[in-house]
Order: structure tokens, then C-alpha cells, then sequence
DNA sequence: TTTATATGATTGTCATACAAAGATTCGAGC
DNA sequence: GCTCGAATCTTTGTATGACAATCATATAAA
């Protein structure tokens, strides 16, 4: 007899995970903003636990890139350039293809509904325009179509890069006008999805893709050559 | 006036970094095989750290899915399923034509003579049979495409994977007649990239991948065949 | 103003310590 | 001989304290 579903945890919770947790959550959310230094002993203080456990999930944040050490060792959220951000969406956009391709192929009946209804709920807090929310839900949005693909190396690859622009994501969409176009494209990729036509899901979100990063590339162009003209 | 010549040390060389690179190096070459439980005092005295620097170093090595944590909170050096190693080849092919694209548009003429040169110590080395040396060269020979790409987001999503395949290739170059039909990929490469043609380059690039994905694949598919035929 | 010195802040590294949880060993009892 | 359970060993997670090295800042001296 098989006794699975009586595991009660999987995985007793680790402090570090917890830390690790907050830390990208606060760095998505903007309460750290790129540029920010991140001091040891402050984050400690802060969520109550050990140098020991901020130093391990720094380095785990360190190696997908969500924070950098400057040279005398400090570290701060890592700074997104307008190159990075046109690389990673160029990235994204091979890899979400790829993945919405496979959701469309391997996705369960449940998974395609539960995309219809985060599009649904998408749509309908645009449409009251309470943005602060938007970004976590594009998130899920994402993340159950990786989820769906079943594939663990693409959702490893691609979720550092989701992290990486959560951010961006975030200040884009409370831009005012942003979002109309943004809702349609996701209308259309849904369409295709529960229309299980692939190629058609892949189109769209690659059009989606490409838009978000004209925006989002033209925002940040803007941002850098306003910095510039300031320090000259 | 410049300074920049008189800088002594850029980096001054930190314990964790230098374990961090011994661990994936023994990963690499097969020291620490696929499946290999890495105790954390083992490692420590291995190498002469304390528990702090090798515990940093493997959750870096933990971000890259280079190592493996089992409920059991043990860690191990990841397996890869052939599933896997597909995978990682779709999207290498995807990242890594667009890297040999921008080398063709951004690289230096001493970076292409770099990697010329490369190709003809590949040619060299693999006719004199020493198959040992051919993975480390194959990896440099992506590095410095990566390098000429001139994107460090592209790097710094590519590395990772170049990484978790590096066993993998080093077994399946060491396998007799899998090198002839590889060192006429890379010939057709090195040749599209000097004649400064990025589509043929990155066409070639893909086809190398390709094939490479084919033979690796069959194998990690044969060995799982096996496995399982021992497990019945 | 510049120079030199002291002082502080921050990170890197190590050594210990101990709890929790699993795995292993070993003996008592059948 | 075999099974069960207690005692023990192993390994990881976490915290703490300590100290060197480096860089930054302030302060005093020239």
C-alpha cells in the first residue's frame, strides 16, 4: 500500500530557504531597489536569524545574478541595463515559446483552467486598476505555464530570468497605458492555448514578449540617458 | 593620467571561490561522478577549508543544479536524465546561435584568431587520440564565443549549462568514432565565423548541437535502459 | 590644505557548539 | 535465528563568537 499522501511536510522549512524567500521577495517587490547595498548584520536584525543563514542565501542570490559584489566586497541589488534587459527578454522569449509549446502538448485540463482564470482575474483587476497587484499575478501567470511544460531545465533556466525583471515587470505595469495592450496579447494567448493550437500560443507569446521589451527597453534607455545628463 | 596598469591584485582571491572552483572541476572531469554523495567534512578536509567556505560553495553549486539535495538533506552530484541532457541541448542551441551571431557582428580579430587557433588544437589533439585533454579544449572553444558575444546575461545563462554537460561531454568524446563527425562540425563553424558569415556560423553551430544532443542523448538512454533492466 | 593617525564599519574565514533527524548497531526477548 | 527497540553514530542546520584584512571616515597635526 502506497502511503504518500500521508507525508505530512516535505521539507521541514529551512531558515535559509525562509531568508532566501524574503530577500527576493523584498527585491521584487522594490522595497530593496536596484542599486541598494544589502549589509549582513542589518539583514540579520531584520528577519531575526544568524550571519550564517544571510550568508548562505546571499550566495545563492549571487549566483542567479539578483544581487552583485562590488569590488570592496559589498553587495547590492543588482542593476538592470537596458542591454540586460533586451538579452533577457530575447532569452525569455526562446524559452517561453519553447515552454507554452510544450503546456499546450502536456499541460493537464486543470492547469489549462487554472491560466484561464488567472487571466480572468488578470483582466479583471486591470480593469479596476489596482496595479499593485498585477505583477504577482503575471507572475503566476508564468509560472504555471512553466510548471505545465514539465520540464525541469526550463523552468530552471527561465525562473532566475523571471526573478531578474520582476521588478521591471513591476514598475511597467503601474505605468499608466501599459496595460491595454499587454491584456489583449493575453487574451490571445489563453485563446490559443485552450484552443490547443501551439504554434498559434507560441506566436502570441512571443509578441507579447517583443512588446514588453520595447517598453520595458525604452523606459530604461530613457532612465539612463536622464542619469547621464545629471552627472555630466 | 591612468593608473589602471599599476593595480596589483583585482580580485584577491577568496577561499570560497577557490573551493567553488575545485568542487566544479572535480564534477567536470568525473572526480565526483554523477550520483556522488559530497559529505561536507569530507570536503573540508580534502581541501583544508572550514565548514563555512565549502557550505557557501555548494549552495552556489546548489543554484547552478550542478549538486542535488535529497530529502534527506544530503547532497550529491546531480544525475541527468537523458530528458535532461535534451533539454539543456534545445536551449544551448537556442543561446548559443545567438552568441556565435553576435561573435560574428562584435568579436575582435584577435578573438577570431583565438578561436581558429583553438580549432586547429582541437584538430591536432584529437588526431593524436588524447582524448583526455579534448573536453577542457571543446569548453574553452565555447568560452570564447561566449567572451566575444560581448552579453553577460547570455553568458551567465549559458555557463551554468555548459557546466552540468561538461561530464557528459567529456564521456562522449572519449568514445571511439563520435570525434570525426564533430571535428567537421567545428570546421564548418570556425570556417563561417572567419569568412565572417553570422547565419552560416550560427547554422553550424546548431547542427554541431544537434548532433551532439543526438549521440548523448542515445547514450544517457542506453545507460538508463540498462539501469533498469538491473533494477527489475 | 594636506598629511598622518586613529577609529569604525564590513566582509571573509575559522572554530565551536548544539539540536534535529536519519541511519546503524547491538542486545533483549521471543 | 529473528524481530523489536534502545543506544549510538553520522550528517546537516543554525547560531555564536572571534579575529584578520580592507576600506572609509573622522580627527589631529603640520
Amino acid at each position: 500500500m502506497e502511503y504518500e499522501d500521508l507525508r505530512i511536510i516535505e521539507t521541514p522549512s529551512l531558515v535559509r530557504d525562509y531568508t532566501l524567500e524574503k530577500l527576493r521577495n523584498a527585491i521584487s517587490t522594490g522595497l530593496y531597489p536596484p542599486g541598494a547595498r544589502l549589509v549582513e548584520r542589518e539583514l540579520c536584525e531584520a528577519m531575526g536569524v544568524s550571519r550564517t543563514s544571510v550568508r548562505e542565501a546571499l550566495r545563492q542570490l549571487q549566483s542567479e545574478n539578483l544581487v552583485e559584489v562590488s569590488k570592496r566586497r559589498n553587495i547590492s541589488v543588482a542593476v538592470i541595463t537596458a542591454k540586460d534587459a533586451e538579452d533577457i527578454y530575447l532569452i525569455r522569449e526562446m524559452l517561453e515559446t519553447m515552454a507554452i509549446r510544450r503546456f499546450v502538448a502536456l499541460a493537464s485540463a486543470d492547469e489549462v483552467k487554472l491560466l484561464v482564470k488567472i487571466q480572468k482575474t488578470i483582466a479583471k483587476t486591470a480593469a479596476k486598476g489596482e496595479t499593485r497587484q498585477l505583477a504577482a499575478m503575471a507572475g503566476d501567470f508564468y509560472n504555471t505555464i512553466l510548471e505545465g511544460a514539465r520540464s525541469r531545465v526550463i523552468s530552471e533556466v527561465a525562473r532566475p530570468l523571471l526573478a531578474r525583471v520582476n521588478y521591471l515587470r513591476a514598475m511597467s505595469m503601474s505605468e499608466p497605458g501599459r496595460m491595454e495592450g499587454g491584456l489583449s496579447e493575453w487574451d490571445a494567448m489563453v485563446e490559443a492555448v485552450a484552443a490547443g493550437d501551439g504554434d498559434k500560443a507560441a506566436h502570441a507569446m512571443a509578441q507579447h514578449l517583443r512588446n514588453s521589451r520595447a517598453a520595458i527597453v525604452a523606459r530604461l534607455e530613457a532612465d539612463e540617458n536622464r542619469a547621464e545628463k545629471v552627472a555630466s
